[in-house]
DNA sequence: GTCTATAAATAGATAGAC
DNA sequence: GTCTATCTATTTATAGAC
């Protein structure tokens, strides 16, 4: 009683390693089908369409982000929950490192069929950082300022983390985890600091 | 005596609007020739390729990039030269919306034509922020790890910039800056510390 | 230098046998 | 459920008139 079939399961993980490598326009169906090791018709069978296939990947993907920091921030309180996050993302982009190249390179596009809805768990993913930033900025910061303040925390994870993956792989998870923190710590650490930010 | 013509010049921006939008495998020449004002065979007449295209389009990008944040980091020493290119960058990002979306989109790319010219350049990017933190972490810091840092602010810079110019593009610059920069002071600013990283 | 027309290959998607 | 075969449209690129 498997919840998906192990067809659509090999589909999945042909596309998810196709599109890492090609993008996903540049990713056909038929090389799904042979790299999954189905006729295109069992492709056509799964997922009505190119665009039905990537973007459940993609939605399944981020939502996994969007949780991995949810709980990370649950488990630990003031800078310590972002040093969580951090390190709890890092290891989720080591582990699916296909996935973090596809989400980098498609985060940001808006002509997708899936957009609105990769918008919303990407907003969902920011909102956990942002949450974490709220008692460690001064009092009179905007929610806006806090959202930017994420997004640079998000973007330095990814970054950071997929140059590591793709450059320096060999570093361990926690020598990456404290290179970006060392960037990220000093003010944050030292809590609540007099209003100086719009 | 212009250096390229209007028509190469149209090409250029019609392809850059459009990659943007879509994506390099997502654009077709046709596209970029309809957008251009000019026909199909124009296009192949000022480039031989659709790779020899977006392949010059990204590689002159990803040059601008790196000589602002040269231009930037000999502007100031210390954190303020971290500051400088931050607020060089974002202001870049800024006038260069597509460029950025595409430069977003492809820098992790493995498999495209242009790969190591622009992975080189990338680099060179990299190690103008690395060379300023030099002075601003422990003694012992690795390169390796300074590169990795330089990464994180790299993409705290770009994605929280694509994060403001396209969910809420009525910050004005400064509030961008002001905003990626506290999470990145307080150690950096504090100067040198004990080593600690590896 | 710019155009139209077209070649040659490939794409997403479907039909229908098994 | 999976396959082969195929339809239709699109794509990169070229040829050759102007």
């Amino acid at each position: 009683m498997q919840r998906v079939s192990a067809t659509k399961e090999a589909i999945l993980a042909a596309a998810l390693e196709l599109g890492a490598l090609h993008g996903i326009s540049g990713t056909t169906m038929e090389q799904v089908a042979e790299r999954a090791g189905v006729a295109k018709g069992s492709v056509y069978y799964n997922f009505s369409s190119k665009d039905k296939l990537f973007g459940e990947l993609l939605t399944t993907g981020v939502s996994k982000l969007a949780q991995t920091l949810h709980d990370a921030r649950l488990s630990a309180s003031g800078f310590a929950g972002v040093e969580a996050m951090v390190t709890a993302m890092l290891s989720l982009l080591e582990a699916n490192r296909a996935l973090s190249k596809l989400m980098a390179a498609e985060i940001f596009r808006t002509d997708r069929a899936w957009q609105e809805s990769i918008f919303a768990l990407r907003r969902e993913a920011l909102t956990e950082i942002e949450e974490a930033l709220v008692p460690l900025v001064p009092a009179g910061t905007s929610e806006a300022m806090r959202l930017l303040m994420a997004g640079g925390i998000f973007g330095a994870t990814l970054m950071g983390g997929l140059e590591w993956l793709l450059f320096s792989p060999q570093t361990p998870v926690s020598d990456v985890a404290a290179a970006l923190l060392f960037t990220l710590s000093g003010k944050l650490d030292a809590g609540p600091t007099p209003p100086t930010l719009g």
